[in-house]
DNA sequence: GCGGCATAATAAGCCTTACTCATCTTACCA
DNA sequence: TGGTAAGATGAGTAAGGCTTATTATGCCGC
């Protein structure tokens, strides 16, 4: 299939086909049409998924041509990005400051909320995000990185307050429990990026905190019999030391 | 560029120019065909990173045509995964039985540096996986999938003797451990699979066995509860003993 | 050795999709 | 109202995955 009409007409004798018609054109001013090219963008990112999306089909659903969006974004690359960069901004405009919050555990659980809730407003572009531009070598130096910061830097302020209430130990490496933080959110969540059902995100924020913050081993009460008797057994203990004088 | 040579032999007077000649072929078993493409494809995926090889180059590496891939293997994507399920599957083939390790921090140790391991051991395949085979619908339906039970099965063994031990509290799903334990090892991973630096294997595995098991919050790095507390008594009733008079 | 033949391998294309560019057209302004 | 800068168009290219008609090779029976 040809994408562009026939590319030949085959004359013949009273050519009868109509040369082919340029279409009117109309002639917008710069931030109209950018913002009319993202919103195609946007919706077809969200129907069709971000690996489905066709510059052909941006352009068609902008009321243009394929050659004109190249006018105003350098190249496909561009415009995804722009997409994801103006939707994480806003986003993450209304992160409030942890420190403002209370208790390590509430500011930990906010956090993780607040990035379910991204992530559920937007599947698709967090999928081209997690699967396009973070495994870039040059990721780093990327616009939606320094917005990522917003999280980061929240992280940090509850490490601060955590370790000075005692809640945290010092010297357990920042980078590893950000990974611990955001692992556990990504990994939790590709069942539903994946497409397969629903995600409640309070319940899961909740889990997700309860799991990152104590760890897997038992720190609760013990419900083990065998362990509740030890723990009576060393409270007496406890009682016994103190009673006799050191010898 | 034409991709295989002249489309049209221009006639002149005298035909000089050569008829396009057929280039010498050999039958080979099906057996070495499939392993002569699996070797070259594996080749490409290691130098120049899974997304940047091309049908033509591993066609060409194998010494054959690019239709004559197509007869051994479906489309690329089928090569590509048999590429991913023959290495992980030998990978995985000696994972150990946990079970068989002592306590569960050290299962859980042996478990993430495995993991770290088979990462390090093939980066460029690791990125495919992650970043082409589980985020598909069909995830779940993959080989690929399977062979990763592998983990998923002997961390559920560590779960069960832990939770025998008294280490860990029942209750808390599976799923979610599951998903801090590799979520912390891919988050962690990040960085290297970008080609950022190197990947100390041994330090890692410490460290996010470390934080997984103990979660954010302060505690004691104690490994086993039940001989800790037993610890703490026998110390207390030895020095009782000293200190009470022989009754 | 030799000829027939099943089928492996080749060469030439098709299709899709990102991207380019010469040409046409429009809105604005003098 | 007409000249013009720049916006918009249509046609085309390149690259890469995939298909298929044709060629020729190695095996097998004789």
């Amino acid at each position: 299939m040809l994408r562009h009409g026939p590319l030949k007409i085959r004359g013949n004798r009273m050519n009868t086909e109509k040369k082919p018609r340029r279409r009117k054109s109309t002639r917008l001013s710069q931030d109209q049409r950018v913002s009319d090219i993202l919103a195609a963008a946007n919706d077809l990112i969200d129907t069709k998924g971000y690996e489905n999306v066709t510059m052909v089909e941006i352009a068609e659903r902008s009321h243009i041509v394929e050659g004109t969006v190249y006018r105003y974004f350098k190249n496909k690359d561009e415009l995804m990005l722009r997409v994801a960069e103006d939707w994480l901004r806003l986003k993450l405009a209304d992160l409030l400051d942890v420190s403002a919050l209370n208790g390590t555990y509430n500011k930990l659980r906010y956090l993780i909320w607040h990035s379910l809730k991204v992530i559920v407003s937007k599947p698709a572009v967090t999928r081209y995000i997690m699967l396009e531009v973070r495994p870039r070598e040059s990721y780093k130096t990327t616009e939606l990185f320094s917005i990522n910061r917003a999280y980061t830097n929240q992280l940090r302020k509850l490490f601060a307050d955590a370790i000075s209430s005692g809640e945290m130990k010092r010297g357990v490496p920042e980078r590893l429990l950000r990974d611990m933080v955001f692992g556990t959110i990504e990994h939790s969540t590709w069942r539903y990026l994946r497409g397969e059902g629903d995600l409640d995100v309070d319940e899961l924020a909740d889990e997700i905190a309860m799991v990152v913050f104590h760890g897997m081993s038992d720190r609760q009460p013990v419900t083990n019999p065998l362990e509740a008797s030890l723990a009576r057994i060393e409270a007496v203990a406890e009682r016994l030391e103190k009673a006799v004088p050191a010898g």
